[in-house]
DNA sequence: TAATGGATGTTCT
DNA sequence: GAACATCCATTAT
């Protein structure tokens, strides 16, 4: 019982896979953030996979910067930068060292610290709590500061294994190149899934 | 319900 | 100077 916490964790061999793998594997998983000794927490259910040198959509395509450092570091580590001058974007490393990749988290079910969660973002509706890249750091309070972050030990972010969902895919939300890689995964019906709707109608896997 | 444009800053050409 | 892994309010349909 003492081990309860950390044995839901997902090991770092979770994330240390081929990452379209991992993106899908994600869903349904929890999302844990420690505030104050308060746990937020979600079901994720959007994701997004960015790959490899090969991916003209990933940040990791033109080579390596400061910015994208951490995508070509170990698995299991949290790779935030901030967008669109307003909004902070999560990601976790995945793959072996030295393949720039990560998984791009979309969108929570919020289950733990609904109220918390709706101080932070200035909305009531819980569909729309943590409905996008921006508006989920917005609601579990992430920032720079959580950059770098071991996600696999971390006591303030986390995943938590969950249970399988119906797994619905499509082109990723918001980018003009690599459209033709169907990299965007999310549950199937979910009404916590962010508004922006693909091009390509949707399949299941 | 769909399209548009403003807020805002970092990165790259 | 343009583009950008965004979000929301406003406007048009």
């Amino acid at each position: 019982l003492k081990n309860q916490g950390t044995s839901r964790r997902l090991p770092r061999s979770f994330f240390q896979r081929y990452t379209p793998t991992v993106a899908k594997g994600l869903l349904g998983c929890r999302l844990v953030r420690v505030i104050d000794g308060k746990r937020l927490s979600g079901i994720i259910v959007e994701t997004e996979a960015y790959r490899g040198s090969g991916d003209p959509a990933s940040h990791a395509f033109r080579g390596r910067t400061p910015r994208n450092e951490l995508m070509f570091g170990p698995p299991g580590h949290a790779y935030i930068y901030f967008t669109m001058g307003m909004h902070y974007c999560l990601n976790v490393t995945t793959e072996p060292e030295g393949i720039p990749a990560a998984v791009l988290l979309r969108a929570l079910q919020p289950i733990e610290g609904v109220e918390a969660m709706m101080e932070n973002r200035g909305v009531k509706d819980v569909r729309r709590l943590a409905a996008g890249p921006g508006n989920l750091t917005k609601a579990l309070r992430i920032d720079m500061r959580l950059g770098g972050e071991d996600l696999c030990s971390s006591e303030r972010l986390f995943f938590e294994h969950g249970e399988a969902l119906r797994v619905a895919s499509s082109a990723r939300v918001g980018v003009s190149s690599g459209r033709t890689r169907r990299w965007r995964f999310y549950a199937e019906g979910s009404p916590f899934v962010s508004k922006g709707r693909p091009s390509w109608p949707t399949t299941h896997n």
